[in-house]
DNA sequence: TTGTAGGCGTTATCAA
DNA sequence: TTGATAACGCCTACAA
């Protein structure tokens, strides 16, 4: 069975193709009659534009480019499920890509979706990419970028983003005003900005509450599994500030469970002997005993945001329209649950 | 910028389109001087062939469509990673849609990969989907479909399962060994073939122990939320059958931790009052209190064996090699934690 | 060894 | 109102 064809419409009615084209493009130079007749038959034999042939003439793919460090993630998989939400309802198809966290495979994959010619692209940037240039490249072809969530500053692109440093500042101050007071930090990479932001709303909670900024009490997570570095951060941070330590703010919720963890397995109570706080909302937080407070990640509206905004710059463009482009932050609430 | 084509190396080399072409697709029948000059243009240009164009020309879209009923999923998301590993190394893009468990949705999907012109098909079915009629037309197309975990029985393709019944038999017979004698299940929906095999191979464990199956401790679970319907099921199981019952299998790992939540919540202790067993292995499992036994289910495997058949077929297919359909089931094992 | 020409399916321009 | 015709970019049989 193969798919019907112009030509074939044309033979079977005595029309030519143009004509058949235009009349299934409702021009207004053809007649009813025609219009009719061949509407009618389209539909009986299911008719259905060939999709290469449209986009070599148009030059548009009805195709979207996505590029995620991981899928195997709740948030992720999460903003992927809103994207493909969006996408379909205006009749997009979403091409899925996962870089790993790599850099390398990243940039691979901008040129493949390049190549590919996808009409736009959304991408949330590997943990070690600070070159930017396949971004760029992708904006000298012409083709319309949104990032989310892990971005770039300095890229020229309409963003989506939840902002990290006031939802840090949020949860250490909630730790604050409950009374812990010397409250240790498990952050990420030194690089991402979500990493920095983070570290910079914590640090910034410590100082409007005049409480001291103690590095020694900062841990880096950058290994490739949340849930192990949190567990050893934990270990260290056990070995070297015994009872000195409150509470523990975490960038994420896995390594808060990897920390929850090691003091379970320690007799070392949570929040009793010390309280911990989370980031991104996993359902996992919600199951784990104690449950885990934490702040609220909306994944899926970013990933609905980010997919109406790209969608919205394409449509501009079509019409010729100069997009100027757009920052959407996304509202962030802290869970309060039972670890604090 | 716009991507270059054949046509302008052909202008600046002075060659014809043809014998551009020829050349970067090494013909024998073009001077060595020339595919010289044309390789090394090409590069330097960065020349891609327009995939548009490829595929008008060749009827091969280098593209392959997957369905899944949700993204937003442990086991499903490994298999999505599963699926671009392969897809990727093999030059193959991925257009992924998700049903919502929704057959209409399937089946609206199905059509437009069908009419995006994808090579080939990977789906895994939604829960109520008990018509295959989408499934045949891909066929009929000529378009290999490969179905993996939720899988139709009768239809005539390759298939990637697990084997759910002896899965499930396994898991019961380990409580059973393990001296639980009153076990409950929490099954799922009455029509996908998962959740038909795991409870006869639970029934079939009690039979072959010489427990007498009792078919008002079986609790169907079909609602939207897993969490949600764990939790009502263990409530009622608790109203009904207070003290009589000693475990539950549940379908899967969250209808499990819906039930430990309940039991948490009423002091009721996992596993001394009632032990249960999950059925996936979500991470989420090893992380609750008390930890979850479950069935591994492997997710990542599932995706890299369904992406290389598929792959295989879309070459015999190439190649005229008529292909009889593959039927690969991958192992489970058990995995005992502290819940049972 | 090179180039011409036809065609993949569609759209758009321009004559008829 | 209709239909030739060219073009999108590529591939390949065939002619030169």
């Amino acid at each position: 069975m193969k798919p019907v064809t112009l030509k074939q419409i044309a033979e079977t009615l005595g029309l030519s193709v143009a004509t058949v084209s235009k009349a299934l493009r409702n021009y207004p130079d053809v007649s009813e009659k025609n219009k009719r007749l061949v509407n009618d038959l389209a539909k009986a034999l299911n008719y259905v534009p060939n999709p290469s042939a449209v986009n070599l003439r148009t030059q548009k793919s009805k195709t979207i480019g996505v590029i995620v460090p991981a899928i195997v993630h709740h948030f992720f998989s999460s903003v992927i499920k809103g994207i493909l939400e969006v996408a379909e309802k205006e009749g997009y198809m979403v091409i899925l890509m996962q870089s790993n966290e790599s850099y390398e495979m990243e940039k691979k994959q901008v040129d493949l979706l390049i190549n590919k010619n996808v009409d736009g692209v959304l991408i949330s940037l590997a943990k070690n990419t600070n070159d930017f240039s396949h971004l760029k490249k992708i904006m000298d072809y012409g083709i319309p970028l949104t990032l989310f969530d892990k971005i770039a500053k300095t890229v020229d692109c309409s963003k989506v983003i939840i902002d990290d440093r006031k939802a840090a500042y949020d949860a250490v101050s909630y730790l604050i005003k409950k009374g812990y007071k010397r409250i240790a930090h498990f952050r990420g990479d030194l690089n991402p900005q979500n990493s920095i932001d983070r570290f910079l709303g914590y640090k910034q909670a410590l100082i409007d509450n005049n409480i001291e900024y103690d590095k020694s009490l900062v841990f880096i997570c950058n290994n490739d599994d949340d849930f192990e570095d949190g567990y050893s951060a934990a270990e260290e941070l056990d070995k070297t500030h015994r009872k000195s330590i409150d509470a523990i703010f975490c960038i994420t919720d896995v390594v808060a469970i990897g920390a929850l963890k090691y003091f379970n397995d320690h007799k070392i109570s949570v929040p009793k002997d010390i309280a911990l706080f989370g980031f991104s909302n996993w359902f996992m937080s919600s199951v784990v005993t104690p449950s885990l407070s934490t702040v609220n990640q909306p994944g899926y509206e970013m990933g609905k945001q980010s997919a109406k905004i790209l969608l919205e710059e394409l449509d501009a463009k079509y019409k010729g329209i100069v997009i100027t482009p757009k920052k959407v932050i996304l509202e962030t609430s802290l869970v309060i649950r039972n670890s604090c």
